[in-house]
DNA sequence: CTTTCTGCAAAAGCTTTGCACTCAA
DNA sequence: TTGAGTGCAAAGCTTTTGCAGAAAG
């Protein structure tokens, strides 16, 4: 909860990180600091680029967004939706660059129980699954 | 294998590309442009980053080295040592960004299991597993 | 000889920073 | 009132690109 987030920290709620929070909830698959700012522009709301890095900055140490990087595109962000914050499995097409979601059990139950071992003295937060491979519309447009 | 690689695609065989291939296969941590460069240089080798640049993509390509990327870090490299292009597992410190690898039985049979599915059309290629977390290095140091 | 590769420097692209102004508390 | 937050533009960094010259085949 970013409320909580805030008052903990002692920081200020502003109408900027309320707006971003919001469009951030609507926004139901990954997203950059262009697309969001686009995404607020459109609602004729204006937020500066340096506030939108700070904005989401700031959610991602709340917990409240996950942060990708894949090669050197502009980074991608993506709201968790589930409680815990590993059990995070994601399919990323090699060509296109496009991130999506996946869950397979058998990989959830075995990434909380990974992340209990200790290795080497590395105190493992959370767990990552990346499966890299053409996504389908790639496959229909063969090649590129 | 680069000379194979070198061979099928009709690219040439050049001082530079061998310089690198040797000095890549002579580190055994993971390594970024800079600290390639860096290398060579100390031996007296001088290779434009251009060429750096180049010729690790082409390297990457042929599957003699792995890219990695996290946050907005310079990218980080390793040559690839195992048969497969998967079972792939690292450890990734939070805080300083230090990769390492690890192994963990249990993960990388279940990999390859799960490399064979599809999701939604998607192809499975290669697979990735990341482990977040602080390393021993790092937690001694307590709060930075 | 032809074409690819290299090197340099400039350009590009994403992200961060500096600074003055604004506004939440 | 005061210090955190915002906006703008400039700066910073890694990576890419353009082009002329070098050299592999």
């Amino acid at each position: 909860m970013l409320s909580n987030y805030i008052e903990k920290n002692r920081l200020r709620h502003t109408p900027e990180r309320l707006a971003i929070l919001e469009k951030v909830d609507s926004l139901t698959r990954h997203f950059t600091i262009e697309t969001l700012l686009a995404a607020l522009e459109a609602d004729g709301y204006h937020v500066s680029r340096a506030t939108a890095y700070n904005t989401i900055a700031l959610f991602v140490n709340a917990g409240i967004v996950r942060k990708h990087q894949f090669s050197n595109q502009p980074a991608q962000y993506e709201k968790i939706v589930d409680t815990a914050r590993g059990n995070h499995q994601h399919l990323v097409c090699t060509r296109c660059g496009k991130v999506k979601e996946f869950n397979d059990s058998s990989l959830s139950t075995l990434s909380t129980l990974i992340s209990e071992r200790h290795y080497q003295g590395f105190a493992p937060e959370y767990f990552a699954v990346y499966l890299y491979g053409i996504c389908s519309a790639c496959r229909r447009k063969k090649n590129i």
